[in-house]
DNA sequence: GCCGATTACTTGCACACGCCTTCTATCTCA
DNA sequence: TGAGATAGAAGGCGTGTGCAAGTAATCGGC
């Protein structure tokens, strides 16, 4: 008798919404970031994130909990940006294992560039959404946050 | 002047937060279902979503739309599960170019062995997510319907 | 009834990710 | 000072994905 829970479904079904929403929603800001600044979504949201730091800068674990990567993929994402002159690495002086990555200023020119891309993208995604019958509760959530 | 909207913020707001829970909980399920059950959670969706059609039958492109990928990621996740005996495919007798996709028995069996461990697991993280203030009202939502 | 356009699905290719191991530098604690 | 822990890089391996090109079947106009 498996968990004999009435609210089994209801999360197994809020569950699915959720991963619909994220689903359309992500891939559309793949396409567009991708096609307007050559940015995938990690990376648009690795900039973001740092942007959003005091200094502009993390350390590698915080960004790969930021956003949600394997430190491999995290190292591998960094060093792309950096390879392309979007951030920069530092070591840290506190701790000197530590290393730091900071957003240079052409990566600071791109992120403004694609913030706009970024925000009507959401946008129409999320209005899109609400053509859903089942999506427009959760919509209504996000947007109000 | 970008949207010039006050709301762009808190869509954005929003939609970090649907991207952090949704993360959190698909490395949940990922990691339980692949351990016990040897399926990933795009497998475990397929099926899913195969059970809750009358005959247990989908066509491929209402199956990318359901799992949400792309139509080569669908065809090669069925063949996977294909070769695993998990489920057939047979051309439709409308329309000789769509082709069914069925869960075999065996497909059955495992999706009834793997649903509880999916319902325990989705609970755990959802629970979980409870003690991050920013992602609260979202459980309650998801929860809820 | 035939030919181009469209649709349904498959396949070749490139690439990002996760897991793992190996390596170096640094910090901590006794 | 020395042993062990920690932060991160580097890279090999396997796998899943998207894109773009390809094949097969159907549809529409003439």
């Amino acid at each position: 008798m498996p968990l004999s829970d009435d609210a089994v479904e209801a999360r197994a079904h809020g569950w699915r919404t959720l991963a619909a929403l994220h689903a359309r929603i992500e891939d559309r800001l793949e396409r567009a970031l991708q096609a307007g600044h050559d940015l995938s979504v990690s990376e648009f949201t690795v900039l973001d994130a740092l942007s959003r730091q005091d200094g502009w800068h993390m350390r590698m674990q915080q960004l790969s909990r930021a956003v949600v990567l394997s430190q491999s993929a995290t190292t591998r994402l960094v060093s792309r940006l950096e390879g392309r002159g979007l951030l920069s690495r530092y070591l840290c002086e506190d701790d000197r294992r530590g290393i730091y990555t900071e957003v240079t200023p052409s990566g600071r020119d791109l992120l403004t560039q694609a913030r706009p891309t970024h925000d009507t993208t959401l946008k129409e995604a999320l209005t899109e959404a609400l053509d859903v019958p089942e999506l427009v509760p959760l919509v209504r959530v996000v947007e109000s946050l």
